[in-house]
DNA sequence: CCCATATATGAACTATAATTCATATAAACG
DNA sequence: CGTTTATATGAATTATAGTTCATATATGGG
């Protein structure tokens, strides 16, 4: 097992969308199943398996409460670390879709400024 | 295009071992594709492949001199990033194999501690 | 020019991960 | 205890990504 192995297991636990926005939101305060789905507009079985994944890794913790589940990062810094990434992403035109003006989830959008513009 | 989906691509484009390893040897300077292949032990395609994806997210840039074709970061935060996550990591105990004693990549090992422990 | 060296590419294969659906578990409440 | 609400789980499917092998391209040297 090398360093690389855990590092990229982590990182990419991180670098899933729908994980991502999980986080984002749970980086605001803890919410519970139920939530996240609704607020995400997506089914709540999905959102279960990604918390297991991010719990997996140690990067959300939950505790029970009634019937219901809340769920919180385990560590301020990893807000930080994706709040970092985005901002370096962003400055860097990293990735494909540099021009874009990226839109809230949700937000439907005209369909213009979606595709990379001329490159 | 949502915002998440960009900074997913890019963080799992740095999230993979192979590609860890290129980063972290480009973070130290710049090489060609047949160095990083033989520091890394790794078929001189496969690493080919692996800088490929790197540059069509713009993490890497490359230059060609005479035969040799010679890549390094596009920008030094990059390493940095590479370096927090990995420092989270360790200090959160992130991810599966916690109580890892990490080796250097190509070290043999016993086979002990290589396994998480008891969790 | 032809050859050696260095890198890139594409197709095929394999592995890993995301999503959905149906259903199981678990807690609260009448 | 049976019902409602909330969450988790597992199997099946589909999508995405990593690896290998064979080969193409490109550069420089004799």
């Amino acid at each position: 097992m090398t360093i690389e192995e855990d590092q990229a297991r982590f990182l990419r636990c991180i670098g899933e969308p729908t994980r991502l926005g999980i986080l984002k939101l749970l980086a605001e305060g803890e919410r519970c199943v139920g939530e996240l789905a609704s607020v995400m507009s997506k089914e709540q079985s999905l959102i279960s398996h990604h918390l297991r994944a991010l719990k997996e890794c140690n990067i959300v913790e939950d505790k029970q409460e009634a019937q219901k589940v809340y769920y919180k990062l385990t560590d301020v810094r990893l807000a930080r670390l994706i709040i970092d990434s985005e901002a370096l992403m962003k400055e860097l035109s990293l990735c494909k879709c540099q021009e874009v003006n990226y839109e809230r989830e949700g937000n439907q959008g005209s369909g213009e400024g979606e595709i990379c513009p001329d490159s």
